[in-house]
DNA sequence: CTGACATATCAACATTTTTTGATGGAGTAC
DNA sequence: GTACTCCATCAAAAAATGTTGATATGTCAG
């Protein structure tokens, strides 16, 4: 048993390349008072129309958001459970890792 | 006081960009172990030096690891503050804000 | 001093991401 | 039906990012 966990690389770049924009980030702030529709993003941000669904499409690719269909809107929130998973991989980064590598100390011309 | 935390979004989105790749991401995972020097790491990877150069700079730009000069060798090492600060970006998303913005409720055409 | 090594930096290029404006579908109101 | 609203999608242009190979700088060994 060892302190390593191992991160999915892909999936976590994934996500942080999700949070790594500001319109996206700001996006998601809004969403933390609750569902808003396009439209309520729209006029909070000086952003156009085609640029949010952009966004939102890349915050939904990577699970961050869900949509839900209501007449002619789209209302927006959060998944919290993408916000959880992130929050682990933080922390898996931060959490030191139990030596051994030390051991094997290189044997060639590098780092003698 | 509100439950309302407030971002640096310009902040927020260079420390998600940073961790955004998964060279980047793999060569934090290295660093778990502790330090280690740039040949260590090129080793690990199969990566160009001047590639792994180049990560390692938008890495310690990001504030998230530093190095170490000793004799011709680098030595890197992660930052543990900026990834509780990551840590903590990611729980100020997660909070859900004491909403109020409801009742702004929009006049115009939309979401009436 | 000379030569080998560890690393950073640079410029050219390739790739990916983002923005913009246009178009179209689907829903609502009349 | 027509007209209008909300929104997604597309293609083209623009911007940002990542890769590569070459070169430069400093260090150590002999």
């Amino acid at each position: 048993m060892s302190t390593t966990a191992s991160l999915d690389l892909t999936r976590a770049a994934q996500l942080f390349h999700a949070l790594s924009d500001e319109t996206r980030l700001g996006i998601l702030s809004m969403l933390r008072g609750g569902e808003q529709c396009v439209c309520d993003l729209q006029s909070s941000f000086d952003a156009a129309q085609s640029r949010l669904s952009y966004h939102l499409k890349v915050l939904k690719a990577a699970g961050l958001v869900t949509d839900r269909l209501e007449g002619r809107w789209s209302y927006y929130s959060i998944v919290p459970d993408a916000l959880t998973e992130t929050h682990d991989l933080v922390r898996t980064l931060a959490a030191q890792e139990r030596a051994g590598r030390k051991a094997l100390k290189a044997l060639g011309n590098c780092c003698g």
